[in-house]
RNA sequence: GCGCGGUUAGCUCAGCGGUAGAGCACUACAAUGACACUGUAGGGGUCACAGGUUCAAAUCCUGUACCGCGCACCA
């Protein structure tokens, strides 16, 4: 074994080895429990950034603990078509070539999208596996694939069926250079300098104007109305009048509604359906028309009259220039507007009203709230349960119509006369509709959500009652990012409860935001994203793991640095060494169990009992960090800076070896386990040659290690005390700038060190720990109940001994008197647990008989 | 405006009623038979601020400030 570790010779290897014995499947066996996760899938155009790293691993350490717990585990992977961003992608492409999609057409242009997705589609689930995930890649699938599609279809049916499905006018998020809705999420707010303009709407009858202020005048041009609060005192009396709308002189009425905030402006809006998402709600209230100034590529409609067929940025300044030369512009200011922009294409969205299906949601919320209130399902961590019930208690119908050509196409089927039927194909929809002609399918694809919905369920196997489905649903965990809880989480709740009738997993986990060094967003664009592959190659996938996993747990913010890695690295480096050094110290080791036990035996493992303790609970409760410090510290401050160092002794010596060897493969054996799910391919690679009895062909699935040591608080209370003396000597050793690890003939002490007096000595390199008072010039330093001496051969600075005892006697008088001043009060003596108050006593106690050791130390010094 | 996080050592973060912790960084020392991706010792904090509850507050309550994230609004 080489003194370094290296991950790329091990990692690649034990990844095939698991595949080949065909360790990612789930166990068959019918008696063990189930475990499953169904991963969030992965848009096919991305590659792997930090925070799928931190996603995907968590899943991969859940399945492997599960595993390990006896668990048959199932983790399903699969594939997301992601319509506008894949959409997107090819389309550009497109343009590189010279070619639009448009000329293309839409099967010639989807024909296309499937070839890109054959080549370069997953990217995301290649690097996965040099991450180390052991996901059941014979189970991927694919929102696109044919079964998943039949899923869809069903929902889509169903619903419609029944009624929840239905075709209606709502201002979307319209993007004119993709010429199709986007989602709010698909969409940044920026704000930007822009000007608000005041323009005047004379009324009909010449008895005066009103005021309005806008920061988009070219929208005036599809305005039904204006707009003013009912309590507004300016405008009493004046509700009901027409107004001539400027520029096209079309006529409009003053309409009174809640809507307009009297302290705002003039207390006037202007009121464009057709552009607007709050005006359109007025307009709807007041029974208004819905007009529209701008087309799908956002140039004026015939509706502008004289401004038809500019672009919208040409259209405001033509609009303005005109209202200034005709006298309705009164004035325009600066002011600060917020801009929406589609993050797809970086463009400007315009709100358009248009007609769009949708899924009504109310009756499908209801369930699905009830399910979180009642814990069926369960936020980790539990704050973002209100986020989540608050969204939903006041949730909207969800838009589900996109108008692109990737994705699955509204299944529905016209009639000429425009009756529409939902229907598996073009065969079954004429069935439906009988006598009449169906002529067309509807053009518009669903959005990506209403497929990624049903993934818990349609990815093993729904609506065919399979297998899979009866033994994996529902799933144990949802492990995703906050910014879906509207988006996904809910959407999959209210889908699965609906089709499936039992919620889609029992607890769903939201894992930290990954951020830069300094706290900001990790994003490719902003040249701020660190690739997780070049970690991969350079440090390794455990290492990455545990640099990730160490700062996981129920924080909603994570700092992701290269330095980290490091650490994770020489964690490995350590392993590496302290297995070697175990490996190489295993001359006639036997692997019988030993018939007693020395105190630090029994101290390392009770040490390990209780790690085994805590790194089950946290595992169990998501609290990852934790999980890694405890081993962490288990592993580097005990086993490997005492235990080993302690046995070294021993296992020089023929006759001793035997115990320290069990314990040390004991040891080393529990803890590879333990730390399996965090670093799986270094701890395979140790575990391989452990010489253990029945040792599991694969350390993947082994054994959790159950009681791998026995909790003995006597032996842990009698070894610290000899650790804290041998840091006490240890420091004493330093004062005289005696090197570390020099040996020293003699040291003495008083007090009673029991069995440790030997083990002090080996620890402090000290040839020999002689009980009393040495002769001549010597330094001393106390512990609770002991007192060190060590001689010094040459002379002391008195001086500077005298000032070192005062600093050691002034640190220990200080904690005395706080100690005494807490036991002088009657309030604390009376009131608190006994067992605190019993506490202080022995601390008093101890620290008396410090310092009456540091005094007379310097009594005596000072005499000498 | 409302809500949710955060503010602890130079950095990244644990701790969440009972004497301030870890890793990194820093200082000094050390080529010793596991490991220099190492070891040993050490320096470093009025736990953001102000009140309150309590025998006891980093920890609980109230308020303030600053940072981040949602939601609403932005005519």
């Amino acid at each position: 074994m080489d003194t370094r570790y290296d991950a790329s010779h091990v990692e690649a290897n034990w990844y095939k080895r698991w595949s080949e014995a065909g360790l990612f499947r789930p166990d068959p066996d019918p008696r063990k429990p189930r475990y499953c996760i169904t991963i969030p899938p992965p848009n096919i155009t991305g590659s792997l950034h930090m925070g799928h790293a931190l996603c995907y691993g968590l899943q991969d350490l859940l399945g492997r603990y599960k595993r390990m717990q006896g668990y048959s585990v199932l983790i399903l992977p699969g594939q997301d078509h992601a319509g506008i961003a894949t959409q997107s992608v090819v389309t550009k492409q497109l343009k590189k070539e010279g070619v639009s999609a448009f000329e293309l057409g839409r099967e010639k242009f989807v024909e296309r999208v499937w070839e890109w997705r054959e080549e370069s589609g997953d990217t995301i689930l290649r690097q996965l596996r040099s991450f180390g995930c052991a996901f059941d890649w014979d189970r991927t699938r694919f929102t696109l694939d044919d079964r998943y599609v039949r899923a869809v279809l069903k929902v889509f049916i169903d619903w419609f069926d029944r009624g929840l499905i239905y075709r209606g006018l709502r201002v979307v998020n319209w993007d004119p250079v993709l010429k199709t809705s986007v989602s709010d999420i698909e969409t940044e707010r920026r704000i930007v300098k822009g000007k608000f303009y005041h323009i005047r709407y004379p009324f009909k009858d010449g008895s005066g104007d009103i005021v309005i202020a806008t920061t988009r005048p070219e929208t005036m041009l599809a305005d039904v109305a204006v707009a003013v609060h009912p309590k507004d005192r300016r405008y009493e009396g004046l509700v009901g009048k027409t107004l001539l709308l400027p520029l096209l002189g079309r006529e409009i009425p003053l309409i009174a509604d809640e809507y307009p905030d009297p302290d705002f402006g003039t207390g006037a809006v202007k009121i464009t359906p057709g552009h607007d998402a709050n005006d359109f709600e007025v307009g709807q209230r007041h029974g208004l028309e819905v007009l529209l100034a701008l087309d799908e590529t956002a140039k004026v409609t015939e509706l502008g009259g004289p401004y038809a067929g500019l672009d919208r940025n040409a259209a405001r300044k033509k609009v303005v220039e005109d209202l200034e030369a005709q006298g309705f512009l009164l004035k325009v200011e600066n002011h600060e507007i917020p801009l929406v922009v589609s993050t797809r294409s970086n463009e400007p969205v315009e709100p358009m009203a248009s007609e769009q299906w949708f899924v009504s949601q109310t009756q499908l919320a209801q369930k699905a709230i009830e399910a979180v209130k009642s814990g069926k399902t369960r936020f980790v961590p539990e704050r973002y349960k209100a986020v989540y019930l608050d969204w939903m208690e006041n949730i909207r119908d969800w838009c589900v119509s996109r108008q692109l050509w990737w994705g699955h196409r509204i299944p529905v089927y016209y009639t000429e006369d425009g009756e529409a039927f939902a229907a598996l194909d073009w065969e079954d929809a004429q069935r439906k509709a009988g006598d009449k002609q169906i002529v067309r399918q509807e053009e518009d694809v669903l959005d990506t959500w209403f497929s990624s919905g049903l993934w818990p369920f349609a990815t093993l196997g729904w609506p065919e009652q399979t297998g899979d489905l009866q033994n994996y649903y529902p799933t144990d965990v949802l492990v995703t990012a906050r910014d879906i809880i509207y988006l996904w989480v809910a959407r999959m709740l209210m889908m699965g409860l609906d089709f499936v009738g039992e919620i889609p997993f029992r607890d769903v986990y939201i894992y930290a935001t990954v951020l830069t060094e300094d706290g900001k967003r990790m994003s490719k664009s902003l040249g701020t994203g660190v690739d997780p592959m070049e970690i991969i190659e350079n440090k390794g996938a455990d290492a990455l793991r545990y640099t990730l996993f160490s700062q996981t747990g129920t924080n909603q913010e994570l700092r992701y640095s290269d330095r980290r890695t490091d650490d994770a690295r020489n964690l490995c480096n350590k392993m590496w060494n302290a297995s070697r050094f175990v490996f190489m110290n295993l001359e006639g080791f036997t692997g019988a169990t030993p018939e007693s036990l020395h105190d630090v035996d029994k101290w390392i493992l009770s040490r390990l009992a209780r790690t085994e303790q805590a790194v089950r609970q946290s595992y169990e409760a998501y609290d990852i960090q934790s999980a890694t410090q405890a081993l962490y510290s288990f592993f580097w401050a005990e086993l490997c800076d005492w235990y080993i160092e302690i046995s070294k002794d021993r296992l020089a010596d023929e006759s001793q070896r035997a115990t320290p060897q069990w314990i040390l493969v004991t040891c080393l054996d529990a803890f590879l386990r333990m730390m399996h799910p965090v670093m799986p391919h270094i701890t395979e690679e140790i575990f391989a040659q452990l010489p253990l009895d029945d040792k599991p062909e694969f350390l993947m699935t082994a054994k959790w290690p159950a009681s791998p040591g026995t909790i003995d608080e006597d032996a842990e209370r009698r070894v610290e005390s000899w650790l804290e003396t041998t840091r006490a000597l240890r420091a004493l050793r330093a004062e005289l700038g005696i090197a570390a690890m020099k040996s020293v003939p003699h040291a003495y002490y008083e007090g009673d060190l029991g069995e440790g007096a030997s083990i002090v000595a080996s620890q402090a390199w000290v040839d020999e720990l002689v009980q009393g008072r040495p002769e001549g010039k010597f330094i001393s330093m106390a512990c609770p109940g002991i007192e060190l001496h060590l001689p010094t051969s040459g002379l002391i600075d008195e001086a500077s001994e005298v000032e070192r005892i005062d600093g050691l006697i002034a640190k220990a008088s200080e904690e005395l008197k706080k100690v005494e001043s807490r036991l002088a009060n009657k309030n604390f003596v009376e009131r608190a647990k006994p067992e605190i108050v019993a506490k202080e006593r022995q601390t008093a106690e101890e620290q008396r008989d410090v310092l009456a050791k540091l005094q007379a130390r310097r009594k005596l010094f000072a005499d000498q």
